[in-house]
DNA sequence: AGGATGGTTCGATTGCCACCGAACTATTGA
DNA sequence: TCAATAGTTCGGTGGCAATCGAACCATCCT
């Protein structure tokens, strides 16, 4: 019978027309203010903070506080997954997802550029979004990543110096850094930094002087397709 | 906006605690009748009335009448297919020990059941990698697979009714399901049931009366290690 | 510092809906 | 024909939760 009221809470947590309106936006996979999805969902912000911790509370929504703003996404793919299958029964599309046709202009720093020593923007989330999907990394607690077994594996077979990441003090291993432009997590971290030298050590990626733009190379380009199963 | 509503009425219909218990039942693939559901759900016959004439509305059962009884089932396997995308973020909602608890009560219903009309849990999974692995079926999109030209030939080959499957009217040939256990996709769709029925009628498995547990015999065991070359 | 902005907490109101008792229809069986 | 069983419809009740105004906290900006 737990399983049968966790299944009638989750489904009546997306139930609500506002929180169903929230979780429509947050289809995007991207984060949003809080501020942004009471005014998606036609309510107050009071009431749509109600929203939202409930919906934290019950594991559909991840938070992440930034300034003063407060960032929501998605808490997994699986929360995507569930509410495209629901979608599919009512006979409603999921959304187009053609928000990459905004992010068009100034496409170079978006694509790809340094976060601090790690990469950034399309190409960095890319790469986060390929090692989550493969199960290389899970989000441990709201910002870390843990490296898996088949994690620590896959950066061997690609030359990434974990031990050597490892070894970094007591810098933090692993971090999950909220992209400004995708909005969405990409890895930081002495592994994020790891990860993006070994980018510039095999030709994958060169950085642009003077700037933190990062240009994408061809071979780079396969490599995300080989090795990451990612294509941008 | 339409969109929108039409997502939480149906979350909505699914997240009353008495319509989730009757969805459960119901996730057997087999039609049952009023009063069985209103018993299972705990409440009385008028009050689990109004809620089966609701599904029914919201396209979400399907009634058949037949003498004096009233049978309902799911509309359709998008109904099953939600319902197990929810329980799969149900399940992660509770902790790593209660869960583990829950199958142990019920380790039968981890290692084989039918979700709606095909094979699920580890044997479902099993079967799905093996097929994965022998080239036989390959990812098509985000939740569809494609059966190659072996695949064909091997479903051929152990008595799957391939042609029957691609008749099935509108129905999806081959889906891919998410596993709320196993947590990995399995075969669902016309294929996937056309699979399940090859296992129950060449009695490598067999359905438990009031459940949907399946039990996999010995002939299936050995099927499972020749035919596909599995071990579970 | 102090104002502006983004977000949350609290309390009170309101409307919806799950529930049951009672009465009703339909089918079955004697 | 009558009695029993399965199911539905109707009306009234009660509780829950979505909502907003108001006050409050945190952060940013000048």
């Amino acid at each position: 019978m737990t399983t049968v009221n966790a299944l009638s809470e989750v489904a009546a947590l997306m139930g609500d027309p506002a929180r169903a309106s929230m979780l429509s936006l947050l289809m995007d996979g991207r984060a949003h203010t809080a501020s942004e999805l009471a005014l998606t969902a036609g309510i107050t912000a009071q009431t749509a903070s109600g929203h939202l911790s409930r919906m934290v509370d019950g594991n559909l929504l991840a938070a992440r506080a930034q300034g003063r703003n407060r960032f929501y996404r998605l808490a997994s793919s699986d929360v995507a997954h569930a509410i495209e299958s629901l979608m599919t029964i009512a006979g409603t599309r999921a959304p187009p997802a053609s928000m990459a046709a905004a992010w068009r202009r100034d496409p170079d720093l978006r694509f790809c550029r340094t976060c601090y020593d790690h990469l950034a923007g399309q190409v960095g989330t890319a790469v986060t979004d390929a090692l989550t999907r493969s199960g290389y990394i899970e989000p441990k607690g709201v910002r870390d990543w843990t490296l898996t077994e088949p994690g620590e594996l896959f950066c061997k077979r690609i030359g990434v110096d974990v031990p050597g990441a490892r070894r970094a003090g007591s810098r933090h291993f692993a971090r999950q850094c909220l992209d400004w432009s995708e909005r969405r997590p990409h890895i930081s971290g002495a592994l994020g930094a790891a990860i993006a030298d070994t980018f510039f050590r095999r030709g994958w990626a060169e950085k642009l002087r003077r700037s933190r733009t990062v240009r994408l190379t061809d071979s780079g380009r396969r490599a995300l397709s080989s090795h990451f199963g990612a294509a941008v």
